[in-house]
DNA sequence: TATGCGTGGTG
DNA sequence: TCACCAAGCAT
């Protein structure tokens, strides 16, 4: 008895017709899925794919319903100030995918009347959509055979044909497998098969192999290492930076906001006034010279943290009240408003701890 | 090729 | 509590 090999697996016909037949039973229907073998409106795809990249389903779908309700299509979110769009996408994160979403859709109004590329390739080139996402966009909304390779079934394809090798060298065995498996007909149902297995069965912990259409073929669970893989190189680890924020109030009760810069972290979204963000604790005295006006500054109890991609950030808030013409650069804004404004996750964390402390 | 870029759920 | 993780993209 020698150990199985991926010349032991079944053509990819069979694989194929296996994991479809699976989808048609088990699909999740979810609000940009089409009925199988119906194609979706290319606008549902991209809107809902770009939502989803980095982010979960949960996550997405009421952003998905609350988009489509107000742009219905894509020269509608193009006409769109940007600001809008920013301010319907606060929460969900990685907000360049906001601005490209809205420079794309302008592009797609502007210069094809409204109307999505069908090729991967004129896909690609748009503002926002990279591999992924173009493969996707071609393979579901324009049934072409496109490779679609994302995190889900790049775990599928290293379990099913025990592809040791770490990410991110191992990505290109991994793509040449999911190529081989790319049928021709039904592409676009064939990945989000592959998408679905992934996030419902082929899980990254705890895999329910039992339930799984390809359970007899799968070399990694006939190999025990399903669980294990996709192996993946170490991460570095997050360093904590600090800051200091200032929630100034006026006797009207409004309280100053101001907008980020427009390229980086958090770009272009509205926050509390705030020190830069550094390693090095701030005391009250340096942090008096980077507040935005000059105030009686009184310590909140407590402390916002929050974690980004890479780096935790711990942010005590102190609290000054200034005279009704007190001025400085940004928007004073009532608190009954905040939601009219493009705050992310981290602001909306100050406001939460600024609030309970002063009222 | 490596790094910067959010957030919330999970075990 | 905390590291890990999710339908990646741009540079």
């Amino acid at each position: 008895m020698t150990a199985p090999t991926p010349d032991s697996l079944p053509p990819a016909s069979v694989l194929g017709e296996r994991l479809l037949d699976w989808y048609r039973r088990n699909a999740r229907t979810l609000p940009w899925r089409a009925p199988f073998g119906e194609r979706t409106d290319p606008y549902r795809v991209w809107l809902s794919e770009v939502m989803l990249q980095q982010t979960t389903v949960p996550a997405v779908i009421p952003y998905f319903q609350a988009f489509l309700a107000r742009w219905p299509t894509v020269t509608d979110l193009a006409a769109a100030p940007l600001d809008e769009v920013l301010t319907a996408w606060a929460g969900l994160g990685y907000y360049a995918r906001a601005r490209n979403l809205h420079k794309c859709a302008q592009t797609i109004a502007t210069w094809r009347d409204g109307t999505f590329p069908a090729t991967e390739d004129e896909l690609h080139t748009l503002p926002g959509i990279g591999t992924y996402t173009a493969a996707a966009i071609a393979a579901i909304a324009f049934g072409q055979p496109a490779v679609v390779m994302d995190g889900n079934i790049e775990r599928v394809m290293a379990r099913l044909f025990a592809e040791t090798e770490p990410l991110p060298q191992g990505k290109k065995a991994l793509y040449a497998r999911a190529a081989q498996l790319t049928p021709t007909a039904h592409p676009g149902e064939h990945a989000q098969a592959l998408m679905d297995l992934g996030a419902t069965l082929c899980t990254p912990r705890k895999p329910a192999c039992g339930l799984c259409p390809w359970r007899d073929p799968c070399l990694g669970r006939r190999l025990g290492l399903a669980e294990t893989l996709p192996a993946k190189a170490p991460k570095k680890l997050k360093p904590t930076r600090c800051g200091i924020a200032f929630w100034v109030t006026r006797p009207d009760g409004t309280v100053l906001l101001r907008r980020r810069p427009e390229s980086g972290l958090l770009g272009g979204m509205i926050e509390v006034p705030s020190t830069p963000w550094r390693e090095d604790p701030w005391t009250l005295a340096e942090a008096r010279a980077e507040a935005p006006l000059p105030a009686e500054w009184v310590p909140l109890a407590g402390r916002v943290r929050h974690t980004f991609t890479h780096f935790h950030l711990d942010l005590d808030v102190v609290a000054g009240r200034v005279g009704a013409r007190a001025n400085a650069r940004g928007l004073w804004v009532p608190f009954d408003q905040f939601d009219r404004h493009a705050l992310p996750a981290v602001m909306l964390k100050v406001v939460r701890l600024a609030l309970a402390r002063t009222h």
